[in-house]
DNA sequence: CACTGTTTATGATTTGAATCAAGTCGGAAT
DNA sequence: ATTCCGACTTGATTCAAATCATAAACAGTG
């Protein structure tokens, strides 16, 4: 996360895009550097019979897409709008300057991209050699630690929808759902009115 | 990549470990940061019933473990050479100092960063969704255009046996060796002296 | 060359997640 | 209150990759 205020003193412009909008496309060029004012954003894969892959869901405060800035790549997944939200968009030439005259903000975007491969990493691991209980567990602790930022005693409300998880898990909504009765019935995350805690 | 004489103005050591040590353990907290001069390194995660994951395999002149540098977790798993080899490694402290002496250095290492992350983002998009043919493919595929800096009409010989590919798209060796057959037979790739072209 | 260990190969069987099909539930809108 | 729609649920069935078992091909070594 790069203050606002620097941001704005680098020309950065303030998008607003309504719910379920693409801000941009699987495989095209960076040419900006965006981060959430409000709302939510996910970026996402599509395979060929259409299911949805979500590599991450990003909230205010955070930034997204910004790989392909250092990287000479197309974007490895498109970026879509989940809710309203009003999102920070500096061209990459702003952006390098920024990063030039405040090492700073450098640090901190090493620090975003260090934390998101270790995501991966964690992720990449689960997703290939383990059952779903286990990915799904991993998930939720992730999100617990990492973006709420809570402790091991606090009690997390997970706020993603059963299809979200098997989108991030690479799983299926009925084997998330069964995985999860499984879970609660182990004692491993509680469920109320549909809910999950963790 | 760091300029090695950069590395050693900053007090680097050069390491020389022979074939399967490890260098560093899942969960350990990061130290140094690590260069490889000669030979090959490999990042690797076991799960319970000690089936490995390969997060990725390093060659000479590439940095790994460098993420947990920069976020406060542990590594999210395990180094170990493949070959006998020779690792710059230059202090946490050292390295900071000298990424903010040399921008530029810095500008390099979240270059790296970056593509680590795109590789990430395409093989758990693959992993989750796709089909083991496809999953081959890919990792075929960027090692070629990412790794080996090929072109697409060049021929890359791949030098990882069943058993790596497996491990890093986490199918199993059987399904790995059928499925090169089934792409041998589309013509997707070739297979001489059971070596792989592609 | 014979011996050893690793890598590749192939067939038979099992298994667990995906798929298919058909619901229920709960909240928002009319 | 009734309709409507997205989210959640459950059971039956299928199917492809994992597993198990076994062996051939090859690379390196004394």
């Amino acid at each position: 996360m790069i203050d606002p205020k620097l941001l704005i003193q680098f020309k950065a412009e303030i998008l607003e895009i309504e719910r379920g909008n693409i801000i941009f496309d699987y495989g095209s060029k960076a040419q900006f550097y965006y981060q959430i004012k409000t709302g939510e954003v996910k970026m996402n894969n599509f395979n060929r019979d259409g299911k949805e892959f979500i590599q991450g869901i990003f909230y205010p405060d955070q930034s997204f897409g910004e790989p392909p800035l250092f990287a000479d790549v197309g974007y490895p997944a498109g970026a879509e709008t989940i809710t309203d939200v009003e999102i920070f968009r500096l061209p990459k030439d702003d952006f390098f300057d920024l990063l030039k005259k405040h090492p700073e903000a450098h640090f901190k975007i090493s620090e975003v991209l260090a934390s998101r491969l270790y995501y991966k990493a964690i992720m990449a691991s689960e997703i290939s050699s383990q059952d779903p209980e286990h990915r799904i567990v991993r998930l939720l602790d992730y999100t617990k630690t990492h973006i709420h930022k809570l402790d091991p005693e606090d009690v997390l409300e997970v706020d993603f929808t059963r299809q979200q998880i098997a989108d991030l898990t690479g799983l299926r909504v009925e084997t998330v759902i069964r995985a999860c009765k499984a879970l609660e019935k182990k004692g491993e995350i509680q469920i109320k009115k549909r809910k999950i805690l963790r």
